[in-house]
DNA sequence: CATGATGAAGCTTAAATTTTGCTTAAAATT
DNA sequence: AATTTTAAGCAAAATTTAAGCTTCATCATG
């Protein structure tokens, strides 16, 4: 699950980003509404988490300008305001939700499930072949037996797997993956799909990374005999 | 003993987690009926005490749904109506019992220690491995050899043990166990994990509480060989 | 038509760097 | 005096970089 936070405090941003990536999320930081309204128009998030008072353009009219757009991406404000015409205003915006500072971290998170339950159908393990992945607990299986994986391990299989029998190219490998933006010439996946092959492997777990030469890479469902 | 509040008013609110702190209660917070019914379902109590006139969700709407999904935990209505039929509905409702605004803290306590009875009577203790708590009486014990904690030493550990088997990140520890709200930039957590496994192992109880790199700890019940 | 030279892309490995957690001692708080 | 917190140095793990090696497709040459 991908969050966009747009927030200018760095307090405030960075324990939003450190905690909600400690509960498994992609994090995205943007410091201004221009930048936030940016991000989020180029990129899918499944959630926005957006401060009201922000500079070069306040949290509401990134909002409006979303929900102009026709996104539907759920909103959460953030809001040290909290008389009624300013919730009401929020909520007429687009905003989905909203929280007065300050907050507790928990409430946020009940908050956020609320609004993703419908994309988390529950027991949502992904699948591939013999290989199990368990998202909401971090664990990977190839049949009983589980797959130590470091974070970055993890995040590279669970994004090829969830685009399994789909071509993943390295710009959006780059992109989902280690929130690079920008063209950089780099060879991480190079090294990481070479760690994920060789833990694979000593699971008796193989051929399920392919390389398309020239583009990315693919997870494809090997055929059963 | 964990205790969910589900109530809007911040005084009251307040007013009830302090007095429930003060007898040794875990007392966790909730403002309205949706993200209420959130922390019931994704945590588990030993009691809820929800206010009847709460936005997003009745009260009476949360215990429904609730008991809809198979939970039995016990619930206490607190509602300021106390026509006759409104107390019907609420225990038809699922409810096990129910106070009228204003009430007094001691009888709130009283009706508490009723619904907690049994869970009393049977066996109050946590456990994990070789490890027994008790937390009426704030100690613990490794087999017969009784272990001395500080404050804070025990409230970590009953923090963990009362989540075994399930990830505690350090955002949910420090919110849980320190109640800062706000501060990322600690390590107060490392610290007294090392007083805890120092203290531990030097009663022959080692290897209870795992660290998950980048997110947080883990109490695992050791496999019995 | 076969062959092997060539370069681009990917693979592997080791080393460098960064991040994270552990431990300790000292300082602050109760 | 006991407990809690801060801060700093150390250690281990994770991540990234960089270099050499392999594979593959292409194409010129025999």
């Amino acid at each position: 699950m991908r969050i966009l936070i747009i927030e200018d405090e760095p307090g405030i941003a960075g324990f939003l980003k450190e905690g909600l990536e400690e509960e498994y999320f992609a994090v995205d930081l943007a410091y201004d509404g221009k930048h936030g309204l940016d991000f989020a128009l180029t990129n899918e998030y499944d959630l926005l988490i957006v401060d009201w008072m922000i500079p070069a353009l306040s949290g509401i009219e990134v909002c409006r300008q979303l929900r102009k757009a026709g996104s539907l991406v759920p909103i959460l404000f953030l809001t040290a305001k909290d008389t009624v015409e300013d919730v009401v205003f929020g909520l007429d915006a687009g905003a989905n939700d909203y929280m007065k500072k300050p907050f507790e971290f928990e409430e946020l998170l009940a908050r956020i499930r609320v609004q993703l339950r419908s994309k988390n159908s529950t027991d949502d393990m992904l699948r591939a072949g013999m290989l199990t992945i368990n998202p909401a607990t971090h664990q990977v299986f190839a049949g009983e037996e589980e797959i130590a994986l470091t974070p970055k391990e993890f995040a590279l299989l669970e994004y090829l797997v969830r685009n399994k029998e789909r071509v993943c190219t390295r710009s959006r490998i780059i992109e989902h993956v280690w929130d690079i933006h920008f063209d950089s010439d780099t060879s991480v996946i190079d090294v990481y799909i070479t760690f994920l092959r060789r833990k694979l492997e000593a699971a008796d777990c193989e051929q399920l990374i392919h390389t398309i030469r020239g583009v990315g890479y693919i997870v494809r469902e090997p055929a059963s005999p």
